[in-house]
DNA sequence: CTGTTAGCGCTTTCAG
DNA sequence: CTGAAAGCGCTAACAG
């Protein structure tokens, strides 16, 4: 009970003034770090906030101008997802470094809700933004529209937007990974992608296509699906591509929902009585726990959404500590991607 | 360039006022709704709005009295962890369906980060707080310190704190997990659990017990490990089970992390050419992707995360409707778990 | 239907 | 070293 006088409300600098028998301006010295303020009435500042139970209000205190909110929109397609739940949580903890918070959305890959968050985003006074874009059209984050908010887009990049951007090495990867299955001596590769994620998605096939002409093996037709874009599907494709009459000894998955589909019909067919020889091999752009435990070798294109994450928050940052927020031009970083094969038995 | 009159700096109604040639007042009625406002204003205000690039601030707007922020404050112990980021999604998609956002901080299980962000939201005029507790002291939390801004608990309860919390079934999940194995005729059972989460490790222990105890087995010390934390020290753990003289038949692990690192180490061993009748059957409180693939056996014993976030987001929302907030008593909401045995083939 | 006034909680001036 | 005044952007309440 210390102190609560009007239960239902937050107390003010004011109350707390009162409480210690000081002016407003005493009370506000002071939480700004007690300069000019004699000691012991720092004391009984800081008795009354401990009694009264005070927070400053850091909405109004940004109101005033020059200060900022402290807050950083961030708005996702999924946070359920690992990948995205760890890419949040690097935002989160750079962001955390300079004693900011976000405000975090997700957006489904609804573009009306990505527009929607973006607004209340900027209404809320964020300092900068940080968006993995759902695909749709892009008039809300153009510049007139955020004035001078800062914008970093991860995952895909919106052509015509002049942002800074953080993408894995999606071509370099997915080129390696599918290498990796060349060398290992396989000719009939088979292509799991989605639509869901256009760019992420083109990039990806781009780097199986250039690690096949490579070798001078043209792309077979019958061996490529690109339109779902949920393990079930993925698992239907899988028993496409194992039923034909010439079926591929290797699998190479443009991401994690499509690889968990491809595994998912694979044990089917093992529990069936099939035998994991006659069974592919995969790739899998993004890794995902358990791999080395797999019925067939699975090989996996690791990353660090963690670390993407990280380094959003770092672009965005900078720009915060720039005046002129377009000195600099955009900036495209493409994170490392690491290939990690299956352990040998 | 349209109407960026002074760049780096977001417009206020007084310019969309000025700009549109009417006073402030009915900028903030048409946005309002426009009730009271001729429909030829209410056209020229918008056409400012748009031609400006304005956003209502809604940090000056919640300075009025009566005024609420639309903000929870949701702190978690680790969103990279897909269990919590489902959570927070949960959360997420709750909250927002009422027109709020969520503030999101990380306390990566630190009880002093966990008091910092608290006490962060508090400033912020977060409307409530939704908390995966870390398990430290908890005056930060006590009434007095909280005002009238509900708090719900989340995945932990913290006795002597009188809020509302959503728990899993711990006890009833991890009982009927063991009663499976008991049934399948195992009686030397292991049990993997973890200190990190005291309260949900009791909580699932006591439910292990209960199983063995209906059936008149007396729990065998050599079998339980509750030490670890981590997947890596979950496997050490499976291996000196493995090691044991009269090692069990089956395993039960009390969450995600455990059942990972004893299938690391059943994995090995299999690569080392043991055979997986030999090896032991696992029960997993905690879903996990590919169960089904594994070498073992593996029933889970399954829940949804993302469902706790909505019942917690729920629970608060409830409070927020409520003018008394003492009013109605704490609510303890239990989840059910269901139990997935492995596919039978 | 529209505008003016006042004040939400805070802090930057400017006086004392 | 301390306080009083003024104003950040917004909107109830009260004129007109």
């Amino acid at each position: 009970m210390a102190g609560v006088s009007h239960p239902g409300k937050q107390p003010t600098v004011k109350e707390v003034a009162q409480h210690a028998g000081v002016s407003p301006m005493t009370v506000s010295r002071t939480l700004a770090g007690g300069a000019n303020v004699r000691p012991d009435l720092q004391e009984r500042v800081l008795a009354a906030v401990r009694e009264l139970g005070y927070h400053r209000n850091e909405n109004a205190r940004s109101l005033r101008p020059g200060q900022a909110s402290g807050l950083i929109g961030v708005a996702i397609t999924n946070l359920g997802n690992p990948y995205y739940g760890n890419f949040a949580l690097g935002v989160e903890e750079a962001v955390a470094e300079t004693g900011r918070r976000i405000v975090l959305g997700n957006t489904g890959g609804d573009p009306a809700r990505e527009r929607q968050l973006v607004a209340d985003f900027m209404g809320r006074q964020v300092e900068g933004l940080v968006l993995v874009p759902s695909g749709g059209p892009s008039d809300h984050l153009r510049p007139e529209r955020l004035g001078d908010v800062p914008l970093v887009l991860a995952s895909r990049r919106i052509y015509g937007l002049d942002v800074d951007v953080v993408l894995l090495d999606d071509v370099g990867g997915a080129y390696r990974g599918t290498r990796a299955l060349l060398d290992a001596g396989h000719t009939r590769i088979g292509y799991l992608g989605n639509v869901s994620s256009a760019f992420t998605g083109a990039r990806r096939y781009e780097g199986y296509m250039r690690a096949l002409d490579e070798r001078g093996i043209e792309v077979d037709p019958d061996l490529v699906f690109r339109e779902h874009h949920d393990s079930g599907s993925a698992s239907d494709a899988t028993r496409r591509l194992l039923d034909l009459e010439r079926p591929p000894t290797a699998i190479f998955s443009a991401n994690n929902r499509n690889s968990v589909g491809a595994l998912h019909e694979i044990g089917r067919r093992l529990r069936g009585g099939a035998s994991a020889a006659e069974l592919p091999a995969l790739v899998s752009f993004d890794d995902f726990e358990l791999a080395e435990l797999m019925p067939v070798p699975v090989t996996v294109v690791d990353h660090d959404p963690r670390e993407l994450g990280r380094e959003a928050a770092r672009l965005l940052l900078s720009r915060l500590r720039i005046g002129d927020r377009t000195q600099v031009p955009a900036r495209v970083v493409e994170m490392p991607v690491r290939l990690a094969p299956p352990p040998s038995d």
